[in-house]
DNA sequence: GGTCAAGCTTTTATCGATAAAGTTTCATTG
DNA sequence: CAATGAAACTTTATCGATAAAAGCTTGACC
């Protein structure tokens, strides 16, 4: 998603630095950002700080309010349950297109996906950017890549981000995901033998676990 | 969408500024940004100027690149194939869920929205913000009112935004959209009459149309 | 004639300081 | 004693300057 080379400006890496954060939960969801902390923190001045939550912000992680500063995008089952709807919907328009259009190339993108997940090793030590999360989401869009649009791919990455979000947190406060390599497997199996209508089902099914997973351990906190 | 207000940050001044010219295309697309220029034609320094367009590329209309600045994000054929592609598939998904969940005041609200965007004299002069592209946003979004997903809505808008940019450029290029009223009110006749398929077939010919202007009108310049 | 590198110019990224809010505290008043 | 409002304190937004890249020019060299 962005470098963390040397060549990075400042704000580039505390933009990733911010959003591991915030994906993994380290940043709780809600609290107030104080500028000045993060910059003691990062040792730097306002600027590259300023210009990190503003690209933070494009990408609904933080929330802006003019002369009242950042805060961490709360997090909320309501949330939850409206990008699961989302993703359903707009995954099975793309996949359904993706399905009656997609050749050759793209079942081979999405077994070599699926192969590649299946062999990377889940790395709960820094799960925003985990490999495994990298392969999880290269999964998921190798199923649409033959959708022909790169805005509804960039907008299924972007829901995926949100949903990664809840993922995390759950993963954190005890979930667990054990069985979802069968389920991607099975969607695969779906999608390349054709089954529109099923692969769809499963999918959304799919979603619907995390949410339904979520649901369990958020009720259990409030 | 911002308030223009005087106790608006500077940052969100100039950023709504920028956001019209470049929706209206008085800023070309594809050139590159000038930071300075900024700051002197608005009087001010870096910092908001930066900040603005930081917002800018949340929305895509610039292009960020680390070290080389900004540039308005370029406009293509291709582009707004994709842009109307992902519109019909997400539009159509939205309002099939609208059309099938959506209860009396739905069928209101669209109906108040048409009324009022009939009745909305199209001021030409300063297209990027006018009364009338407001009533316009405001009756699409009004068609997908029921859905249920405030994401799927916010996406639906952010693709009404990028279609709009290339409508004004359209329109500014001597295009007309004349006859656009009485589409409006067949969708709507379709959306309240529950006849999902054709308010969905109407609903896509009627973003098609748009690309089609355009598909004219840009390959004559090019 | 074309290529490449050193030096110059332009532009961007970052800094530290200041101005302009917003927020809190606390004494005062009805 | 609650409500009010002004002073003190925080925090944010903006500024002008500086450092660090990137882009451009020029001229030597092959």
């Amino acid at each position: 998603m962005s470098d963390t080379q040397g060549n990075a400006t400042l704000a580039s890496t505390i933009f990733a630095t911010l959003r591991d954060e915030i994906l993994s939960g380290a940043l709780r969801p809600d609290t107030k950002i104080n500028l000045r902390g993060l910059c003691e923190r990062f040792g730097v001045a306002f600027s590259p700080v300023r210009e990190a939550l503003n690209r933070l912000s494009s990408q609904n992680l933080v929330r802006q309010t003019d002369r009242r500063g950042f805060k961490v995008s709360p997090v909320s089952l309501d949330e939850l349950s409206d990008i699961t709807r989302a993703r359903c919907l707009v995954n099975e328009a793309a996949l359904r297109t993706s399905i009656a259009e997609g050749g050759g190339a793209w079942e081979e993108e999405i077994v070599l996906a699926f192969h590649r997940l299946m062999r990377t090793p889940r790395d709960d030590a820094s799960p925003g950017d985990s490999h495994w999360t990298l392969a999880h989401r290269r999964f998921h869009q190798s199923l649409l890549g033959a959708c022909g649009s790169d805005w509804l791919l960039a907008y299924c990455d972007h829901l995926f981000d949100a949903a990664e979000r809840y993922r995390l947190i759950g993963l954190s406060a005890g979930g667990n995901w054990g069985d979802a390599d069968e389920e991607h497997r099975a969607i695969m199996q779906a999608a390349i033998d054709r089954r529109a209508d099923e692969a769809v089902r499963l999918l959304c099914a799919h979603f619907e676990k995390t949410k339904a997973q979520l649901r369990l351990l958020l009720a259990r906190d409030d």
